[in-house]
DNA sequence: CTGTTAGCGCGTTCAA
DNA sequence: TTGAACGCGCTAACAG
């Protein structure tokens, strides 16, 4: 109304039926015969009318809102996740609330409680740290939660994540098909959980192997950019270091292959590196790459789907623990093995 | 409250005061003496208090929500005004309702129609088409809105948009510092507005250099992707074309480059490259492009403090059309002149 | 500075 | 299948 507006009512003295025949109208429209309901529909086209979400959201105590909160969005991996999460709900019906934390706890926390302020029926979170007594707040006001992209033993409630162990563990195995001499990891730090897990997945292909998870040549930079990676990749033809580089990350892998070749290695002939996530700076061709893909766009979806899954099944619903599995894009940087 | 919720009556009754001193203490503190307030206070953490904020709305009319509307999430320019628009909504306290209108018109207007019943306080968009009248159902109920890197002589409300026409002026002047023998322009498709106007920028500098417009060399793609710009670089150095190309976009940069690359032409070396957008590939040094770099960060942020002050003015506020403008980013591809 | 009161617009009874 | 009436939780207006 805010522009005289009226509600329900004056459509239904338009259409000469009751309000809550105009509510069974939007809501649930089977209910009516059909003569009503084109009456109703007409008489609401002529007023203008918009229902007021806000009042059914009262009365009902959840709104079809749901929230996504990560922590950041020019991060082109949770963009991608935005982006499914958003389609799909889209389809629902639901509008979407997105909550950048910006890697800062405390602004997750408000976020978290306006979403629950806003009766948002649930959220999809990428938690910043996996503590999840931060999330009570949220749960307190009914609100049902999925977890995407972290596991959480005490998480109660469904979450959807990316096998990184896995995807370490093909990148490497791909790199070994090559035979080379020795294989060098070059990782971020360990308080990342993801180079904790993809490192674990590449000394399991090396144990697969039957060489020694040990043999692995480790780097490790704080800043995983591709000038950090490009310092790494000089460093490793300088010492006539391993030909076969696996990086915790595209940026990185970018970087080894600039270094490298600074160097006058050259890639692939002379040495093959794999990166990870799939970016577009790969995608898009800018770069031959090859590198560990990630089910980014299943990622969103599913996580969306689980939680619609949830609001419907209520208390009946039993949560469950998706694992996604990454797959290897192979370009040229490292091709496949003859 | 979903789970035997009680509202600003129970907290009311435990602080020993009246419901309207309680909505005070949540949102005009200033008014109420300091030990009322803070026995409020108590008792809101003591019964774990949400205030439910579709109470308010359905009372005041519209929530503290504003609607981001743009095409699309993946691309990293809107990416990066939904950040900056996020921090500044947080900062105001507004959430945000992201809606991708992944270029159909009807999702888009879906997306109004849910703005609208959500009575969201206003919204960014950068519509699909410049076509005002669809906005009708937000301004209907009493939403205000910005356009966002578009402009409108009809749009009636506030506009941001960044300079397209100097950015192609300056990506060209800075070619012609190079004092080359002729230039190449590979643009998009004539139907998108940013391709048009930085062409016109591009010849407004061949004119102020004292050459003529048509002169450029034009080539027009469909795509505007790393591949196509590819195929334009290998017919450029083929046919000994020019060797000062400005690219309507990044994409299409490096692409011209390979291919030029491939045909043996080395950049800077025997030809300048200057693309347009600054990307992360360009940024993160994947390949040191020089490009047109926009003030993506201030665009969101000005776009929501336009919106925050039109709400905050009302009807004495009067609207403003604001271009801001783009600027130079020199890397190697087409260094500074000697 | 604080209390009282009257709806905001809708969905849901319950009866007809 | 439809209608009448109630109240969700909050805030604006006014009274004290």
């Amino acid at each position: 109304m805010a522009r005289g507006e009226l509600g329900v009512a004056a459509v239904a003295r338009r259409a000469g039926v009751s309000t809550a025949t105009v509510s069974n109208v939007i809501n649930r429209p089977e209910v009516v015969s059909a003569a009503t309901r084109s009456k109703v529909l007409a008489a609401i086209k002529e007023l203008d009318f918009v229902p007021n979400r806000a009042a059914a959201t009262l009365r009902q105590g959840s709104n079809r809102l749901v929230g996504l909160v990560v922590p950041e969005i020019l991060n082109p991996f949770y963009a991608a996740i935005a982006s499914s999460v958003a389609d799909a709900a889209d389809r629902a019906g639901y509008a979407i609330a997105l909550c950048v934390s910006h890697d800062d706890p405390a602004r997750e926390l408000r976020h978290f409680e306006t979403l629950a302020e806003q009766r948002a029926a649930g959220a999809l979170v990428v938690p910043l740290s996996a503590d999840p007594s931060r999330l009570s707040q949220l749960r307190m006001v009914g609100a049902r939660l999925v977890l995407v992209d972290r596991v959480s033993a005490e998480h109660e409630g469904c979450s959807v994540a990316i096998d990184d162990v896995e995807g370490g563990r093909i990148a490497v195995e791909h790199l070994l098909a090559g035979a080379p001499r020795s294989i060098a990891l070059v990782n971020g730090p360990r308080s990342i959980p993801q180079c904790v897990n993809r490192r674990v997945g590449a000394r399991t292909a090396m144990a697969a192997a039957g060489l020694d998870p040990d043999s692995l040549v480790e780097f490790e930079v704080t800043d995983m950019t591709v000038d950090e990676g490009r310092r790494v990749g000089i460093e490793i033809a300088r010492a006539g270091g391993p030909r076969a580089v696996f990086c915790i990350n595209d940026q990185l892998a970018v970087g080894v292959m600039r270094g490298l070749g600074e160097e006058g290695v050259s890639t692939p002939a002379e040495a093959l590196v794999v990166g990870y996530g799939d970016l577009d700076l790969a995608t898009e061709g800018a770069l031959p790459l090859t590198t560990v893909g990630q089910p980014k766009r299943e990622l969103g979806e599913l996580a969306l789907s689980r939680l619609l899954a949830e609001l419907r099944e209520g208390d009946s619903h039993h949560h469950t623990a998706t694992m996604l599995q990454p797959y290897l894009v192979v370009r040229d940087s490292a091709p496949a093995a003859a």
